[in-house]
DNA sequence: AACCATGTGTCAGATATCTGACAGTTTTTT
DNA sequence: AAAAAACTGTCAGATATCTGACACATGGTT
């Protein structure tokens, strides 16, 4: 589940950022390491330039994702989340009042700023609503139609690769259910035919459209 | 669940508004009628004037709330939410373009849109928590400590009067259960000593404290 | 090679919650 | 005042999901 469809990097290495450009600092991150955690001191908003990072949130020794960000995304610091560095990681950092003041100058950004907030808050609205409305397994094939649908590759017979590089206990924390339930329902869905295991970690879709019709889709 | 601490109305009778605001158009609505629905044409930004107003998700017959909004919030259409007017109401309204254009002059309001949508993130993540970490009793027990924080009266003893004003059927929605098992969870409360109600719709609070250990809550 | 850590599949029992039903109560409408 | 509608409390059965347990596979490490 991706925050963001459109790349900001793109927009930054546009003329109209310079001046903001220069206002971001480079920081990395070793895997594992924490951007940020509940409660941090700092207030930063940052760019992912490289790896790939985990936003969740977490309770007792429970977790639940709330997406995986990628190069281009954008996201802050205090918004009462964990963002973990799922590889290493390179970053592109401002403080919140340094990029206000940016803003004073650029409108663009306040813009882009809010689309971009505009799109997880929706994300996040969809996650509440799969969460209410939809059971496990529904669930599941949900996440695995949208992750197709961004990161799968079409085949000539119109089935779908997918390469997911998540195991069963992460899936099972993207869809807010238990490692177990999360395994039996994959392993149903593989049985039933809608799904095939090629590499591990690595789907085939042999019909989304079969698929999709066990979703109960949530919005069109 | 109110949406926002801060009232915008304020903001908005502040002289350096003055220019937005007269763009803004004054819309009504009556008691039960929808400023939007899902996948509306329209694309505005509104800010609420006078009444409350129910944001919530549909799916098939079943309803979550997400939150209700009162003068002073403000919110756009193009969220995927059904809006709802639970009494009569009076809206300031301007289309998602127009309020760009006027970002672009006055920074300010951008800075504003985004403490605003950040308001809101933090509480939908909230919900999600609420959701995947905690059972339907913490949950309903969140709710009334939340709204006693917001809109309750503390007694000279220490407890504190609250007036809820929404049906079993309504706080269900709200807290992502179903009417019965609301019902049986408030009149265990109550059994238990945890709760009083006085008028229907209005309960009161003997010792917060003491309700406050069977939340678990979520953060801080 | 033997070892450990990590990921995986599956079972069986416990449990929270939902659904559907019905009766009692309050509120609104006629 | 009577009738209709809406709200409430509670039960009993169905069900989805969780927890804890264990066995099996895999890959890296010593």
């Amino acid at each position: 589940m991706k925050f963001l469809k459109e790349n900001l990097l793109d927009h930054l290495n546009r003329p109209e950022f310079s001046q903001l450009r220069s206002e971001l600092t480079t920081r990395r991150f070793p895997k594992g390491g924490f951007i940020c955690r509940p409660g941090a001191a700092e207030n930063l908003v940052f760019i992912i330039v490289k790896g790939r990072i985990r936003v969740y949130l977490g309770y007792d020794d429970k977790e639940f994702n709330l997406g995986i960000l990628s190069p281009g995304d954008l996201y802050s610091t205090h918004t009462g989340t964990f963002v973990q560095a799922m590889t290493g990681i390179e970053l592109l950092v401002t403080d919140v009042a340094r990029f206000r003041r940016s803003m004073a100058g650029h409108p663009e950004i306040g813009t882009a700023m809010i689309r971009v907030l505009g799109d997880i808050l929706k994300t996040s609205f969809d996650i509440i609503g799969g969460l209410v409305f939809k059971d496990a397994n529904s669930r599941l094939v949900s996440l695995i139609l949208s992750e197709a649908d961004k990161h799968g590759k079409e085949m000539e017979n119109g089935s779908v690769r997918l390469k997911l590089a998540l195991s069963v206990e992460q899936i099972a924390g993207l869809v807010g259910a238990s490692r177990q339930t999360v395994s039996t329902l994959l392993n149903r869905l593989i049985r039933d035919g809608f799904l095939e295991r090629s590499d591990p970690g690595c789907f085939l879709i042999p019909d989304p459209s079969a698929l999709k019709t066990l979703d109960g889709d949530f919005f069109s």
